[in-house]
DNA sequence: AGCATTTATCTCGATGCTAAGATAATTGAC
DNA sequence: GTCAATTATCTTAGCATCGAGATAAATGCT
């Protein structure tokens, strides 16, 4: 296997600190470097809807709730792991693209409800099948069973900080 | 084994679009969420030394290329996946904290060097091996050969998106 | 019922990032 | 050797984010 980026970040800590052991980099920093690579290659698709990650995020969320497609800012910003303030902004700015609205909640005046639009329904449904087909793209360098073991990896750390 | 958020979030995209094949989201929706939970995991050791997870690259970047520990802001920039505009303000905050400096690049008068400082030198020491450390107790829940094996998958990944 | 605590959302100020463009110096084609 | 193209760094404007705090309503203890 050809050494990439990590590897010769790995062995030049080794020439210069050979008393520590900075082998989860190779996990941890691959991680992190590939969030990023990965985030750029998917915006991209984004970007011929009209709309970046964060914005998808919103709207996928909502199209996959299922009907009536409306959940509240709270379960929004809980379920994508942002502060409540981001979620505000995002609302905004898809409200005013027409693709959500604000609803007022009907069991608790406190609250509203972000309520996918039609406009919103059909953007989504199409960027998400943009968006799947590309990431299909982006993993066929992995096989099957690859991925499936990557996966399961993945989940069993990710499970170590959330439920 | 325990099924985490993002196999809720397959299973839903199978309830309302059960056409399209979104297994990917699997791999890719996992490594965004690990990457953020990393990133603050890892933010709280930095935060004990003064530093950001962005201004710790920089320093550990320069400690690791070995002496003279001095690199230019492209190196640098091309390094850490970064704009040149980020790596000047990042240079910027280093080095009103005096823990780099910049100097004339001896043989391109375009140039600057961005020289760690004995102070910076010291502070990026101590501050990796607190990191590592942390790193380890990250990844304690993985066997050493499932750490093998999702670093090698990463890699591989990786790979893919740079040489 | 009354009142303190909690919850839901939004507002605001600050931070870090990007992309495009400015300046200055080097390189390379002729 | 000249000069156009490239390269290196910094500047600037704009954007998305976070965290703290404000407001308003619901909850729950007594």
């Amino acid at each position: 296997m050809a050494s990439d980026p990590v590897d010769r970040i790995l062995a030049q800590w080794q020439q210069v600190r050979p008393d520590l052991d900075v082998s989860p980099m190779g996990i941890i920093g691959r991680t992190g470097r590939l969030s990023k690579h990965l985030g750029r290659a998917i915006q991209k698709t984004f970007a011929d809807f009209g709309l970046n990650l964060g914005e998808f995020d919103v709207l996928a969320t909502l199209r996959r709730s299922g009907q009536p497609y409306r959940l509240s800012p709270t379960e929004l910003f809980n379920t994508l792991m942002v502060s409540s303030g981001t979620m505000t902004h995002r609302v905004d700015r898809l409200e005013k693209a027409e693709l959500v609205k604000r609803v007022p909640d009907p069991s608790d005046r406190r609250g509203m409800l972000i309520q996918l639009t039609d406009k919103g329904f059909t953007v989504i449904d199409q960027a998400v099948e943009a968006h799947v087909a590309n990431e299909h793209q982006i993993l066929s360098v992995l096989d099957a069973s690859e991925r499936e073991v990557l996966a399961q990896l993945l989940r069993k750390l990710l499970l170590s900080f959330e439920d």
